[in-house]
DNA sequence: ACTATATAGGCGAACGTTCGCCTATATTGG
DNA sequence: CCAATATAGGCGAACGTTCGCCTATATAGT
């Protein structure tokens, strides 16, 4: 490791100076075709391969992209954490660079983490998820106006790029799914108030609700962490009320919520999928496999992950954006928990 | 970003040489209580964050640990991804380390890949994941003498450091529970012979099969591919076969096999924990969701992450190691997919 | 034949640290 | 009073690149 081929090494063998070895290698030179074939072959027989510290040094770049996300509590899993890495890494990996992934444990440690990494030279850009609504990374990136990009939207007063799921549309779509079932007391599994994402999501709920023109309960909507256990316990409290007022379908906030429902159904005794319709969001890789298979709203995972990079590389190459702030719509995906699957 | 704030801007406004902040900064000054008082006023003020290129170049390292894995395919996701990165990352910030993720597509992306890393001095060392047998990677990196860290072994001939889980001992410790409820006949859906790791948990099963006098039967053993349909496929073919020579008992490799024997047990009339007792391995966080919830056993992936981390760095100290091998052994979770739940 | 221009490649400088050695002053001991 | 030693901090060098500028030769134009 310590005794490595250097530019000096190349040149000597090819009997140049060691810069134009680096600018052949670059596809600079400007030199004989003999030199060239000289300084390549020696390259290659000696094994060069460029030191990216000094070249770090030297570009005042690091070809590095951080990336953070929310851990999970150990019992619970992030179900598009790893499409998502995967997606952001290929990019990445396309244009010569790499993901480097750091963690947060307290809230407060964020802003901490972010500012050394960007300060200390350590990234060049910054991919951020988990995004809350005044967030005070989102606020001491603009001020800094480091290259960053958020998955997730913010504050709307600020301007900056980001990517993010309608939540809104899915829950829209899925709303407008049950009631063509049939289904007319609908009720939602949702997150606490406080949660951006959560808020947006339910938007979609009231209006297809008052499309449809059916007026709005309050208790309708369940609200709890994003944790399987809130899942049980607001779809238990929903599915014990009286008759006529019990919903026929449940809306959870994501898949987790949905087992928990699922779960719920299954111990009062309720088939799901006949006797009441639920649904979920994400479609986490096993939901399909669940009895009976979920239906749920799929997020284009991939495709975000793609284009924060992408976007992120406008940026820091300093290119004015057309498009700062994208929207993607997520899909429906019908099982069986919602009742027969339609034709096709 | 361009104009940071340097060693040179801390001296000028302390009045010492650059070098000498440095050295006080890092605790290594030999200086008047006073000039020490005014170095750290003077780098608080302007808020001095080391530029950790510069320091890379120095020191002939980048405080950065490689990681790659295996990616799944879409439908399917690695359960114990994000702890196992949660851990290490920990781990290694604790030690101003960071982690940088890289991918590969094709498995002969896996060496060049590696071979880049670590020659371009991008990372100062590697934990490696879904090892192969004679993994290329490992020969590599042995003869290189790059520190490195597997999780999961390779040929037994080499002589390296790595952390597994012991998956045989697993195996074993579920047959022998289900041995001990009473079961006789018991199948195994497993991986393919080529699975190192897969092959490992066989030898559990078998020994334990014997242990119990139980004439080994070929065609117990169902083999494919870690996805669910594989897993749907295999227990079909065993739950199909004539009542006397049926198993009872279904051991998954997986979670993702146990799951899909669960529909097939399902689709067939069966029900799981009552007509047929399924289990899997890994405790993927939803399996105690499932209906019924799913008997696992589970890896101690957080510790794997912490050693594996811990390990390396001693590696790369270049310290002398006692232990270069480790072998955790996983928990049993019982639960009601093999039948009633147990007191306690 | 003399100047302008292109061609091929050398060379110095810089990126921001860290580290070891050097020096000037102050202190101590005999 | 002088030499030995500590103390405080300066200074040069190096890590391995990249980049711009410079120069020497060759070529072309008039």
């Amino acid at each position: 490791m310590k005794n490595r081929v250097t530019l000096k090494d190349v040149a000597k063998q090819a009997g140049v100076s060691y810069q134009t070895v680096s600018k052949v290698l670059k596809g600079q030179g400007n030199v004989l075709a003999g030199t060239e074939a000289r300084i390549q072959a020696a390259a290659k027989e000696l094994g060069y391969i460029p030191n990216v510290r000094a070249r770090n040094l030297r570009e005042q770049r690091s070809y590095l992209i951080g990336y953070s996300w929310q851990p999970e509590p150990p019992d619970l899993y992030n179900p598009i954490l790893e499409k998502f890495l995967q997606s952001i890494i290929e990019v990445a990996e396309r244009q010569d660079h790499h993901i480097l992934t750091f963690a947060w444990h307290q809230k407060n440690d964020q802003l901490e983490k972010c500012r050394n990494l960007t300060q200390s030279g350590h990234v060049d850009g910054l991919i951020l998820s988990s995004i809350d609504f005044d967030d005070p990374r989102v606020a001491y990136m603009i001020e800094q106006n480091f290259p960053f990009v958020t998955f997730g939207r913010a504050n709307p007063e600020w301007d900056f790029a980001y990517i993010d799921v309608d939540g809104g549309k899915g829950l829209y779509q899925m709303t407008e799914y049950l009631l063509a079932l049939g289904h007319r007391r609908i009720a939602v599994l949702a997150w606490l108030e406080s949660s951006r994402t959560g808020e947006d999501r339910l938007q979609g709920y009231y209006q297809a609700m008052q499309q449809a023109g059916i007026p709005f309960k309050e208790g309708w909507i369940e609200r709890g962490e994003n944790i399987v256990s809130a899942g049980y316990d607001g779809a238990r409290r929903l599915l014990q009320r009286p008759p006529a007022e019990r919903p026929t379908a449940l809306i959870g906030m994501s898949d987790t919520l949905a087992i928990g429902a699922m779960n719920a159904a299954h111990d009062l005794g309720l088939t799901v999928g006949r006797d009441v319709s639920i649904s979920g969001f994400d479609d986490t890789p096993l939901s399909q496999y669940l009895q009976p298979p979920l239906t749920t709203i799929r997020q284009p995972i991939w495709e975000v992950g793609q284009r924060s990079v992408e976007l992120l590389f406008q940026i820091m190459e300093g290119r004015e954006l057309a498009e700062r702030q994208i929207l993607l719509p997520p899909k429906l995906i019908i099982r069986q928990s919602t009742g027969e699957v339609p034709n096709q």
